[in-house]
DNA sequence: CTTGACCTTGAAGTGGCTTCAAGGTCTTGA
DNA sequence: TCAAGACCTTGAAGCCACTTCAAGGTCAAG
């Protein structure tokens, strides 16, 4: 099959294909006499795999460390198990930053609840005076 | 006062600082005759009104829009209020987003309460036969 | 007069792709 | 038989909001 074919099966574009493969997360395919890439329906699931996990968010180390567990032969699944939990940690601590974050927009567009001139818009005001160090910064790769 | 000065008083890197300015989100500053940049109280006004905005995860097209708004001289604040409502709605979307993950991650979980075999591992399964397309895709800034 | 803190510019790296440019190959139908 | 158009190839650049690095210039203190 080429890439094309594997893309709309997997419902990616060939360009993701492309790159999954020079990021070492697909391995690489081989070519038929005119360079193009031909898979079969090991890279499919694979691929599919790999897709179903970005869906879940996680980034492309986790997803590199869950496919070599996998291709462990002898192992067991609690270091499979680990790394889900601490995915769950990361949305985890990614939804309380937003929730204090969207508690901090609410408090400032309450400031401001009507149309007014612009030096005593309560909005700008905040943003002005505000204490930006209050917030902590971002520790997850979800944003 | 200097770069680093600014950069400790607004609580960011004098790196930062530079990028400000070439974005167009600072003013660039006067020169010193050793070329140094050379900063006075409004821009560390502005500095920190940009640093605050951040820390509420906006968008720099967001916030230029909001200087922009703030430097109209006859305006109210209308728009600036429209600005922020939109912004806290990409902030619940995220959550939102966040929230189905994480929904979708714990039932993962739950696939495999403990250590067993690969073969058997109810995360490994599910990751291999979810269906991709059942999550959309993020809309927002927010990652 | 040297050390070291500060400043300058420009380029490259981060992540997970997407888009573009400039071609080569293959299939189909006139 | 040959031309159009769909598909494939590579490599580079763009996205966002920075951070880091390299290679230097400037300045105050000891």
């Amino acid at each position: 099959m080429k890439i094309g074919e594997l893309a709309s099966k997997a419902k990616c574009s060939a360009e993701t294909i492309r790159y999954y493969e020079k990021e070492g997360l697909l391995p690489a395919a081989e070519r038929s006499p005119s360079n193009y890439r031909s898979y079969g329906d090991g890279h499919l699931e694979r691929l599919r795999f790999i897709r179903n996990c970005r869906a879940l968010d996680m980034a492309h180390d986790e997803i590199r460390a869950l496919l070599a567990l996998m291709d462990a032969p002898d192992a067991g699944c609690g270091a499979v198990n680990d790394l889900v939990d601490e995915h769950i940690g990361h949305v985890d601590r990614r939804i309380r930053e937003l929730t204090d974050l969207k508690q901090q927009l609410s408090a400032l567009r309450q400031q401001c609840p009507s149309e007014r001139a612009l030096d005593t818009c309560g909005i700008l005001r905040g943003l002005a005076s505000m204490d930006a160090g209050a917030l902590g910064k971002r520790h997850t790769h979800l944003g």
